[in-house]
RNA sequence: GGUCCGUUCGUCUAGGGGUUAGGACGCAUCCCUUUCACGGAUGAAACACGGGUUCGAUUCCCGUACGGACUACCA
């Protein structure tokens, strides 16, 4: 029978959420919402020593930015809670005695020193790998090779001691990953994990497994750096009797850098002058800070686009996807193999897409509000006819207002190529007659106004339109290049343009 | 080093025994246009290599090369 699908995304919280962690929490949710399912949010925080205040906010703030929020969570908790490891400190400890109790774990009490030499002892022999395995256990200090009476003085005297997974000799361990088919491994290359550690935490290994057991977890979607331990996975759930139970795999091809090769690691951000982050970041105690997707101006449902075409594609041609439609195209067995570079130009066009099936009227709080950081007061009306002349040039929104405040504020100085090639008498007297024009004009001068009068003033001073239009846009904006000069005029009011349009006579000479 | 995973244009990818190997980003050219963009059109650009299997392999199998992950009392 089929259980109701139920998967999860579980992070540790020791600091901003990866893009990396976003995209395996985005596949994971879509997945959940297409098969009717549940997604939960589990916070991995059995490493105390790593613990980042603020970490696990910045999570919660990330998926709801990205509009995917988990459908049971710390804050929201569903009927398996707790949903944070630090709180079932307590349970871990039964589920790895019971473990010891079955023969498949078992203490160990070798101090790091300890484990050290035996490192550097195998690896004196060329042991090609060093490790705590059936073979070295057996010259260890543990409960398989000391007494029981010693055991028991030892545990009962509080010496620290950590609890081992005791991986069988010789076995196949086969797991059928959805996305890569059958893997098998042999036990003989698998270590004795750690399953317990001495400050009474489990490790991620122990945890996950009860956890997503407790939880119900169908179907564990995690990235692809998990692979070589599933099959230690795989045997947990066979110790503990949980084989009917235990969730699918489906391991995802990891994020790579663009340039040159490796896994895009949180320190390429910066290096590379894109965002590696969802939201912006600053841990007050370290100073540390991290630039966010958010803040750059990209929009949630560009970059969600954007995640999802990073190692999954719905199989036909279609590129913009909202996250309805996601949900509806998505598929595990769509999912590549392959790792994925991070492309920012491809980013950066989905948020163009994005930003251009907006409104007019949803942009112009945006270019208001960057308007008023500049100390610049706009009506909705004027933002709006701004935001109609520069969504389709812009990647992001922002770039409305910062890249195109000329329009508010009147050249002081003009492009000198562009003066140089397009400045010249006819110009100049085109300009005059139509500075004139449009002052003694009364009435609305919108952009079919302000046009047609420019055309008059170019058929009386007999001059071609097109031969000094350049020259126009240069005396009304200084530059050479921006978006339809008739509107801009319509923005800026008759008797702006005529002001700057008499200021760029005055100043600039006419060459030879 | 060992174990595991991977490899189609620069990038994201579709495809899959017989195709002009398709799309998107980026790039180039042209068109549109008052400029720059947008939009439209066009173009350059890929099956890592070597063996098999086969009438025929980019596709299936095996090697090789290359890349990646993992190799902690971190997750």
């Amino acid at each position: 029978m089929s259980r109701e699908v139920r998967v999860r995304f579980a992070p540790s919280p020791t600091g901003p959420l990866h893009i990396g962690g976003v995209r395996t929490a985005l596949y994971n949710y879509l997945f959940a919402k297409k098969t009717g399912g549940k997604f939960l949010l589990r916070i991995e925080d059995t490493d105390q020593n790593r613990f980042v205040p603020g970490a696990e906010e910045y999570i919660k703030d990330s998926l709801e930015w990205l509009g995917i929020a988990p459908d049971e969570s710390p804050w929201n908790p569903g009927s398996v809670a707790p949903y944070r490891q630090s709180e079932r400190k307590a349970d871990y400890m039964q589920y790895a005695l019971d473990l010891v109790e079955k023969g498949h774990a078992y203490y160990a009490f070798d101090t790091a020193e300890e484990l050290e030499a035996m490192r550097e002892r195998l690896t004196a022999a060329r042991v090609v790998t060093p490790q705590y395995n059936s073979i070295t256990r057996t010259q260890m200090k543990n409960s398989l090779t000391l007494s029981e009476e010693e055991v028991k003085e030892r545990l009962a005297s509080g010496e620290p001691y950590v609890i081992r997974v005791k991986i069988p000799r010789k076995e196949e361990v086969r797991m059928n990953d959805l996305i890569r088919g059958w893997v098998m491994v042999h036990s003989s290359t698998l270590d004795d994990k750690v399953l317990m550690k001495s400050d009474g935490m489990p490790t991620y290994h122990l945890a996950n497994i009860v956890d997503d057991h407790l939880m119900d977890i169908t179907h564990v979607i995690r990235g692809e750096e998990w692979l070589p331990s599933a099959p230690l996975h795989v045997l947990l759930y066979k110790f503990f009797g949980w084989e009917d139970t235990m969730p699918e795999f489906a391991h995802l091809p990891l994020l790579l850098k663009p340039d040159g090769n490796g896994k895009l690691s949180k320190r390429d951000g910066d290096k590379l002058g894109f965002p590696v982050f969802p939201l912006n970041w600053e841990n007050k105690e370290s100073g540390e800070t991290a630039a966010g997707f958010r803040e750059q101006g990209y929009l949630p449902e560009a970059l969600l686009n954007f995640l999802a075409f990073l190692g999954w594609n719905p199989g036909d041609e279609r590129e913009i996807f909202s996250k309805e439609e996601l949900i509806e195209a998505f598929s595990i067995e769509r999912i590549g193999k392959a790792g994925t570079k991070f492309d920012i130009a491809k980013a950066k066009w989905y948020n163009e897409q994005y930003i251009r099936t907006k409104s007019n009227q949803e942009l112009a709080s945006q270019v208001i509000a960057d308007a008023a950081n500049d100390g610049m007061e706009l009506s909705q009306e004027k933002a709006e006819a701004i935001v109609a002349l520069t969504k389709e040039r812009v990647t992001f929104a922002s770039e409305m207002w910062s890249e195109n405040k000329f329009l508010l504020i009147a050249p002081t100085s003009f492009d000198e190529q562009v003066a140089s090639k397009k400045w010249n008498e006819d110009a100049v007297k085109v300009l005059e007659h139509y500075a004139g024009s449009i002052e003694a004009h009364s009435g609305d001068f919108d952009g079919a106004t302000a046009k047609s009068l420019l055309e008059n003033s170019a058929a009386a001073v007999e001059v071609k339109l097109g031969k000094v239009m350049q020259a126009v846009r240069l005396a009304v904006t200084g530059a050479g290049a921006g978006p339809d000069l008739m509107e801009i005029f319509a923005i800026l009011g008759a008797k702006e343009v005529a002001t700057r349009i008499k200021f760029a006579i005055e100043s600039l000479p006419v060459a030879g």
